[in-house]
DNA sequence: AATGAATGAGCCTTCATTCAT
DNA sequence: CATGAATGAAGGCTCATTCAT
């Protein structure tokens, strides 16, 4: 992708991550970014459009990141402790795109177009699922609400993590993905 | 309080609910609510306030719903139950306070201490984990990140549920319970 | 009418026939009416608005203006002779509203309704040409026709007159309503 | 003349007339002309020159139309009848041509030098009337006026004929033409 | 207390023009 | 000659807030 282009897009992250979209003018976004306040329009047509493609990238981004880990040979559980643990990890380190998924997760903003294709990257982690119910892995549950219960679980755990502002401890952590575990395993795993 | 102060709290949180909070200008929550723009700065001192006021009142609220559930002679597990549904169909059936709580859980429009503020409301339910994990009814786990997770996973139900705007079947709200109370259930509760 | 919204209008009207409306940025409109920028936007939704107000304040004018003329008991040729002269003599004497109807005669900024509208102010005037047909007094003639063939004689005349920036001879102006009236006259009239 | 100039002038007298001209940013003339932004800067120094350089070409094509039916041998009334009637075919025909000339005939972003130069394409026709009046044919009356005054009839016509978005009946244009003639006309002729 | 006209800083966006390639 | 990415000044408009009544 072109320089300036990733830049605007870098530097959106942060600002929006940092301040909110509300309190991110444009200007701001093209002065930090380097370039003049025109330029970002012969990328974007409009910053609501920057802000979903923006969106769309930090979605990709994060669904390569889950999908990378499901390719490993492993049994059910440890591929689940590992994407749980990678995500976890990801944001935790990530700050930025944690703090504008979290944002725009519920934003007007974000057009239900852009949304349903950022699903889109998300769904060999569906598939996952899906394919540990169907072997007796997973307890018999919808695969989306399964998705969204682990999903939210991660989120509201590094949450709590960032807003310590400490890195929480690993003990914690382990509770948080063990209540995730016993939420989903089939019985005979607990 | 005030009859016009409540019209306004309760036009804002509407308006921000459907629109957003960008897309509500302080003109419109006066027209709506039935009084001058210049009204509203008695009672409150700027838009900040009054959408921090705002939160504690629907915090305040949600923690009073929670609160109730929590005062009945029950066994844990099934005190447990009856909260998680009480919070998920006040959700269901009061959407604008979902959709408010939900935009504001990560704006940064909200100040630290109104955070702060707000999840005192929620003592009480941290306070019930507490003593469940001290009667062994729960696992060893800390309260806040119990709290934190149950929340959050119904929320996460929630959203699917108004997202179908259809009722969820009550089968996928059974499994959503069962997968909170599996992940905090003492092990030889499961 | 409210004196700020008066003032705005006018300033408008003057500074749109100096300097054509592109020329004419709203923040200078405000500047010179005495009112903030802002405030041109509790009278008037946008500048389109604005200018199409305008228009039909000084189409509203001018067929005030013409209309008056034909109050008097006159023979037709009289009256037409009366009315071409206060035409331009309005038009000599007001040349901010020349201008701005010369601009704005063809502008697309003018939407159809409201010229359409516009229109409405100049029936009397119609209305006079139709009888003068039916009266014998006036040549068989589409009176719609007629009356954009007589004003445009007029328009002609004072744009002759205010491009040498000096006061057309009386001579020439009578050469040019000779020309008008020869034209509608019926023949044994001429 | 360079094909692309051609072309660029040709798109930009389009546009014009079609959208006006704050609706035609350079870049879309670039566009349609099939030529980048910055070519067009290689044949014209500005939009405003490149506007009154194309305003030229339309007078001047314009000129040698009506300076064509000059030509002929021909009493002076039928002179004037068939150019009358050429330039109403010709703008009729060539609409685009007629909104240009409508939108800025009196437009501030036409310079008064390139007025005044434009107006020599016209001076075959000027020198027609005044030979009409020498020659007795026509009234003694000003020859610059009688070319306006008559310019703007024809226009008047054209423009109530495209307003209506059909063509004229043949009938009202004949009443449009006598109403010239008898205007200029010496009395004997009428 | 209540009004709502008025303010003006600030925002998003456009677009004529430039210049390195 | 031609390109088109880049510029940045400027414009229309919004809206939180104020204040005279």
């Amino acid at each position: 992708m072109h320089e300036k282009k990733k830049m605007i897009l870098e530097v959106m992250l942060r600002l929006i991550s940092e301040q909110g979209i509300h309190a991110t003018p444009m200007s701001q976004i093209a002065k930090e970014a380097g370039v003049a306040a025109g330029t970002i329009y012969h990328y974007f047509p409009s910053k609501e459009a920057l802000l979903n493609d923006l969106y769309l990238e930090v979605k990709r981004d994060l669904g390569l990141v889950l999908s990378g880990g499901l390719a490993a040979e492993l049994p059910a559980k440890d591929k689940f402790w590992k994407m749980w643990k990678e995500l976890f990890t990801y944001y935790t380190q990530n700050k930025l795109m944690f703090h504008f998924s979290s944002q725009m997760g519920h934003s007007p903003m974000i057009s239900a177009g852009v949304r349903a294709e950022g699903k889109l990257f998300y769904q060999p982690i569906i598939n996952f699922f899906e394919q540990g119910v169907a072997s007796g892995a997973f307890r018999r549950m919808d695969a989306n609400l399964m998705a969204e219960l682990v999903y939210s679980s991660v989120a509201a755990t590094v949450s709590l993590s960032l807003l310590n502002d400490v890195d929480i401890t690993e003990e914690l952590v382990q509770q948080a993905i063990q209540f995730s575990w016993d939420g989903i395993a089939a019985q005979h795993n607990a």
